[in-house]
DNA sequence: ATTAGCTGTTACAAAAATGTAACAATTAAT
DNA sequence: ATTAATTGTTACATTTTTGTAACAGCTAAT
């Protein structure tokens, strides 16, 4: 879960004291010298931010974030860009074309560092947010994504967070079988790589949690497919 | 339920980064491009608020706020104005006209939003709130806006500030479960940017205020998510 | 100027959750 | 019946998340 920023920025001491300070923030960070270099990285991986020079020698801000923008898979990556004052003009332009925030130079490392924090917060999908308040219901199990709870006929039934996410995703669908590779896809996300066996192990949780009033039962295996929510 | 925002600015560059900084914010937007477009539209509609650019072209600033507020239907839409630097002296008229806050040219779009949800939640007070009066009450736990007190079982609590918005809001919205993130726009409103783990520390702060009765159990922690104001 | 209260941040301990490997049980095919 | 593949179960180390206390800055009142 570790953040990565991307830091487009030709000035090398001015670069290394970003580096220096994300560092610091315990940030992951990946530095780069021009725009080139920086839309050939994003080729390859997807940073949490980006931290983008305004002025760059060969392609220039303005034009790093139109292509940016336009390639479906990185575009909604937030970005900051850098601006030396006296810039404004550049600054209304940068918004225009999709800056999120800007940072004046010079700033104070701290300055910058909760301008980051604070725009990854506001970007950052707020899964309860954005699920505005579903009732899933099916045999009698209730899940509500808005106060986060599971009930059996009335009953609290505690679930760590993958096993609630786990049931919410199979909820969402029942009588449909999926994979192991659907269902890491879709409840774990893109994150690191994840032995498929591990599904088997948080299904065997969310079961065991069902197991007091019999509903473990809904869960159910295919064999040689992978599981299913469903009445037998 | 969509915040509807009208925008009244000449320059489409600006004009182009506002509606950019909305449409990412959540809110519906108007964009026109003089006072007199806006008022024609004002006509039709009514917006939950006004961004206005100072110098315009035609009507001004000033005019467009003055007709605004004589217009019973309309008068109490709060306005945001957009000034250069270097007019403070209107800025002082824009007041003493009925503009309700400022910003300056240039900004950055997270200040202007904060701006906006600060005014909106201070014009449109929050639904259930003050619409039921200033009296909330929950498992015997009774929270009195007016008075700005708290009492359990009659017995009086002595919070802090913040701890007194913090339980209000939960209050308002028991059995819903909030991300930090949704608790710090929501709490401390538009100030500068607060860590995240801040929260918790005023969860506990909460939490020992109420711990005398027993009632701190209400206030629950939903782990990866955030935390929830309910009977257990 | 001094003080007391409030607030935000940080550090560290405790608790919870997670991924993985190992092994047992089950199933399906030969 | 034997075997190989598949799945269930458990234990355990690691990582993540949360609770708590301590600290320093700020504000408002005295």
């Amino acid at each position: 879960m570790a953040t990565t920023i991307l830091v487009v920025e030709d000035d090398a001491a001015i670069r290394d004291m970003l580096c220096f300070s994300l560092r610091h923030a315990g940030f992951v960070y990946e530095p780069v010298a021009d725009a080139e270099q920086g839309l050939q990285w994003l080729g390859q991986s997807k940073p949490d931010l980006i931290l983008l020079d305004w002025m760059l020698p060969g392609i220039d801000g303005i034009e790093f974030i139109r292509r940016l923008r336009s390639n479906e898979y990185i575009a909604d990556i937030p970005v900051i860009m850098l601006t030396a004052k006296g810039e404004s003009d550049d600054l209304v332009k940068g918004f225009s074309v999709g800056a999120d925030d800007y940072v004046n130079k010079p700033f104070s490392p701290p300055e910058l560092i909760a301008r980051i924090k604070a725009l990854l917060r506001r970007c950052k999908p707020d899964d309860s947010a954005s699920a505005s308040g579903q009732q899933l219901s099916f045999a009698g199990l209730d899940l509500d994504t808005q106060s986060h709870r599971v009930t059996i006929d009335g009953k609290r039934i505690d679930l760590g967070p993958t096993e609630f996410r786990l049931l919410h995703f199979f909820m969402k669908t029942p009588e449909r079988a999926y994979s192991r590779g659907q269902v890491l896809d879709q409840v774990w996300g893109d994150t690191v790589y994840i032995e498929e066996r591990t599904v088997d192990v948080h299904i065997r949780r969310l079961r065991k949690a069902l197991e007091p009033t019999g509903h473990d039962r809904l869960v159910q295996t295919v064999r040689g497919v992978g599981y299913r929510f469903a009445e037998d």
